[in-house]
RNA sequence: GCCCAGUUGGCGCAGUGGUAGCGCGUUCCCUUGACAUGGGAAAGGUCAUAGGUUCAAAUCCUAUACUGGGCACCA
């Protein structure tokens, strides 16, 4: 056994434990993941979706980073200056609330710590999570490049969020303002429209009869939300609708409130909808604010930010307002008001992280004009300038940003970005406890820190939005704050704008867009000029995993069970773009047994090791067939890869990987260099060696992107062999594909051997022959035409003898009166004495059958004249190749079945 | 409601006009020194349905069904 085999302790199978810990140690201490800004390369920059301080990583983020890490080696092995930038988001609400189940759970809260000792608290606890989550990534093998960790909440990214903030304002492209906003009351927060969900469920449609002021009937409107009514100024009818043509302009008595209300005519209402009549409540529905502002009603707020009905409510102030929905249902039925209940499954917004019903509620909030962001980012997708792999997400990119409207960036917590704007509370007349975002036209002062003095009064008390900014704000500006932005520095100048932003789908508009509207206006350029959208990894079921359903799976775990590289090998060979991924642990056991093809591979090479002073490449007249044949598949596998990484088909990638490594290069290359290695002539086992080590050496190079561990394992032990040594295998060069030319006969002659020995080891098996059993000898006959075969055969008896386990290969001049094994160029006969034909015939007859439809199928072709004149000539004598090649197995086939009869 | 994607052997997926492939699983044979996380053999699919274009369709077109997703929501 070779040395390097007793020193490594090569177990027969690979054991990554010991592997992946020794190798993370090892390239964090070496820094080579690191990037300097190298002006002479071509930049390759990413930075990493940051994920939420919220807990551990789930499998999305390993088959994310996957990708990218996927990406960032094999770009550096391309020679790119590669920059991949590491960082964690503060994440907002999704934070806080985790937080807040924490301080419940510790039976305190918000509320009872106070501001400064629940910010403290938090950036205690996130600090830790920040810490398993940069661990975890380093785990997974992640090449970031760690000295650059960053934070959306850190001292630089508060640093680029002033200035972003700053220059919105300047360019007065942020206003505060009075405005319908989606508002969560257990979060106690406005959010973003994208912020909602809408989910169906069940409700009922209340049919309530207003009457008019004057005694007459009045009309029937319809409701699924009758608490709503409190607050209704006024009931409103199409214009055109005949039924109602005589209310209009009349005034209602609105039930249980007494309050007259108009009827008024707008054509938003759908006549064939309900009754037609619609009661309209514009402090607490975006449609009948509309209407309101469109006929100057009053808005009146009856249910307060915390989900209570408000003083205005009269009778059912105080209580909830699932509690008064009940109420006023059974008040309007006991006065005779409730003329219908029917059953009415309808959209309800709902909170996109704790699914809390929304309550679109008024109030004073910041926004962002988004209508000129939005069209800078259309023009560069428009001009090429971004593109989104796969090509399908551009349309609804397109149409969102198309139709959106203006971003709401305040949010109601306290774990975030402060807005930087101050009031001067003599100016605005402010006390400290005044109900903030009811107190319209404030005047403010930007400033990160706390004005001096007042610019108009001079007085020198403020008071700071009380506010922090939506999480998504910092987040829109990573790809820049992450290199120091608004500095000037050699980072920004090298390595932004990045090259390729890795994401799922489910983030394209929360965060996609925005980094692109935020980066053309912040830095005027795009700042990523490609995003590869992956899909989401769902449950063996194909459901979305979830803490709720219990079905999430812990990648870490995996990784423990069959190895990290075995995770990224079933995760990457499953991303076909724009698809979701079925997650299932069956798919990591192809992973594993494929790392362990590997490890072994390199094991039988390590065994047959020759002691070479030099690894020469071997000349032509040293090389052979086999040599020739697996050099060229090499270099074909070669060139697949790369075209497949070029268009970020990565599993197409893996699968040409495995397919070149396993069916070609093991199940027969190796089988046949055995043939050398293991036999006496002492040149013959170095050209062997070479041509093997050499494919391997390549191979481990091609396959590091996707399996880092086990090849860097094998390469420490392998690298004496490589002609360009490489401290660590992400410094080395991803290979370049050999020069060799094979010929046509050599690559024809492979493929019938191949033939040859499928067809044996197939009749062996019908024959139940055990494979331990050598034939004394197989006698090849060929048929006309097949020259170039027999005489490769004859050429290489070894490889047939080796392959089939028979003792002696015999040439026949002309056909036996039976067969033994059919193929396309030969007649193979082996002896046949004392078996049972039975089988062998049955299964020769099925043969027969297939064959006979073949012959069917090719000659119905051949005998159309539209074919022979309409197709492609090459097609043509294709057919009849084939057409000729199965008229000719036929004749064969049944020449051997009589002969057996 | 509008839009997009998917529908291929038991399961998960390749395959964009010229005789259907892979992985896992299944059945049978085999522990001969790289690997039983292995080797060999085999079974298993009229490529959702109906039309159409074409000499030729899993592949292009149309419609339908089902599944998933995006957007917008009618109170």
């Amino acid at each position: 056994m070779n040395e390097n085999l007793e020193q490594k302790k090569w177990d027969k199978a690979y054991v990554p434990k010991d592997v992946e810990d020794h190798w993370v140690s090892s390239w964090a201490e070496s820094g080579i993941f690191n990037s300097y800004p190298n002006f002479k390369k071509e930049s390759f920059s990413l930075v990493i979706p940051p994920p939420n301080v919220t807990g551990a990583l789930h499998i999305g983020h390993a088959l994310n980073n996957t990708i990218q890490d996927f990406l960032a080696r094999a770009k550096r092995m391309s020679g790119k200056d590669v920059c991949w930038a590491p960082g964690t988001d503060h994440g907002g609400i999704a934070t806080q609330t985790v937080m807040e189940k924490i301080l419940k759970a510790e039976n305190t809260s918000r509320g009872k710590l106070g501001r400064e000792a629940f910010t403290n608290r938090m950036e205690e606890w996130t600090a830790n999570c920040k810490k398993t989550i940069l661990g975890q990534l380093k785990k997974l093998g992640c090449s970031l490049d760690f000295s650059r960790e960053a934070f959306t909440l850190d001292e630089r990214r508060k640093t680029a969020v002033f200035h972003a903030f700053k220059k919105l304002w300047d360019d007065d492209r942020l206003y505060r303002g009075e405005r319908l906003v989606n508002w969560c009351i257990r979060c106690g927060t406005a959010l973003s429209d994208i912020e909602v969900e809408h989910e169906e469920r069940k409700g009922n449609l209340w049919h309530i009869r207003y009457q008019e002021v004057s005694g007459g009937a009045g009309l029937v409107v319809a409701t699924t939300r009758p608490e709503t009514m409190l607050g209704d100024t006024a009931v409103a009818v199409h214009p055109d609708d005949k039924r109602y043509q005589g209310l209009i302009g009349k005034k209602l008595r609105l039930p249980l409130m007494n309050r007259e209300i108009p009827v008024i005519a707008d054509a938003f209402v759908d006549s064939s909808f309900g009754t037609g009549a619609v009661k309209v409540t514009p402090a607490h529905d975006p449609n009948d604010f509309e209407m309101g502002l469109r006929h100057q009603l009053s808005r009146i707020k009856v249910i307060s930010p915390v989900g209570k009905i408000t003083e205005e409510g009269g009778v059912y102030a105080g209580i909830s307002r699932e509690e008064a929905r009940k109420k006023i249902i059974q008040d309007l039925e006991s006065q005779g008001f409730l003329e219908k209940t029917e059953p009415h499954p309808h959209a309800v917004g709902i909170c996109y992280r704790c699914q809390e019903i929304i309550e679109p509620l008024l109030s004073q909030q910041w926004f962002v004009k988004t209508h000129d962001l939005a069209v800078g980012a259309l023009k560069a997708l428009e001009e090429g300038k971004f593109k989104i792999h796969p090509h399908s997400w551009e349309k609804p990119y397109w149409d969102w940003l198309s139709g959106m409207n203006d971003w709401c960036v305040s949010r109601q917590i306290w774990w975030g970005h402060e807005i930087p704007v101050w009031y001067c509370l003599k100016c605005n007349a402010l006390s400290r406890d005044v109900s903030f975002h009811q107190v319209p036209n404030l005047k403010g002062v930007v400033s990160r820190e706390k004005p001096a003095t007042c610019p108009i009064c001079g007085h020198a008390e403020f008071m700071q939005d009380p506010d922090v900014l939506d999480t998504w704000f910092s987040s829109a500006l990573w790809p820049f704050s992450v290199f120091g932005w608004p500095e000037k520095n050699e980072d920004i100048e090298r390595y932004y704008p990045t090259k390729i932003l890795v994401t799922g789908y489910e983030i394209i508009y929360l965060w996609v867009a925005r980094m692109q509207m935020m980066g053309l206006y912040l830095t005027g350029t795009v700042p990523f000029s490609e995003a590869f959208i992956h899909g989401i990894v769902r449950d063996k079921k194909g459901k979305k995993m979830s803490k709720s359903l219990g079905n999430v799976v812990d990648p870490i775990q995996m990784m423990e069970k069959y190895g990290t590289d075995a995770l990224r090998f079933s995760l990457i060979s499953q991303a076909r773009p724009g698809k979701d991924i079925i997650f299932s642990e069956d798919s990591l056991i192809a992973g594993r047994n494929f790392t362990n093809k590997l490890w072994n591979t390199a094991r039988f090479a390590l065994m047959n090791a020759v002691n070479l002073e030099k690894l020469n490449s071997p000349t032509d007249s040293q090389l052979e067939a086999a040599d020739v044949w697996i050099l060229s598949e090499y270099q074909k596998a070669l060139t697949s890869v790369r075209q497949e990484i070029d268009v970020y088909n990565f599993a197409g990638a893996a699968d040409q990987m495995y397919e070149f490594l396993w069916d070609k290069f093991c199940d027969w290359y190796v089988e046949l260099a055995k043939l050398r290695l293991q036999g006496a002539d002492l040149e013959a086992k170095k050209t062997a060696f070479t041509v093997l080590i050499t494919i391997l050496i390549g191979v481990i190079k091609m396959l590091h992107p996707l399996m880092p561990f086990v090849t860097e394992e094998i390469y420490s032990v392998l690298k004496n062999w490589d002609a360009e040594p490489a401290d660590y295998l992400i410094n080395s060069r991803f290979p370049l594909a050999p020069e060799v030319k094979e010929t046509e006969e050599n690559q024809k002659g492979m493929t019938a051997l191949i033939e040859a020995v499928a067809s044996l080891r197939s009749l062996r098996s019908g024959l139940g022959i055990s494979p331990g059993i050598r034939w004394q000898s197989v006698s090849v006959w060929s048929k006309q035409g097949s020259e170039n075969e027999r005489n490769f055969l004859k050429d290489y008896p070894q490889y047939l003898k080796t392959l089939a386990q028979c003792d002696r290969i015999e040439f026949l001049e002309a056909p036996l009166n039976f067969a033994a094994a059919i193929t396309p160029h030969f007649n193979l006969y082996v002896p046949l004495q004392g078996h049972d034909f039975k089988q062998v015939s049955e299964r020769l007859k099925k043969e027969l059958a297939r064959i006979e439809s073949d012959i069917n199928k090719l000659s119905q072709k051949l005998s159309d004249p539209n074919y022979i004149s309409k197709a492609a000539p090459e097609d043509v004598s294709e057919t009849r190749l084939l057409y000729e090649a199965a008229r000719s197995k036929k004749a064969r086939l049944e020449e051997f079945l009589k002969a057996l009869s």
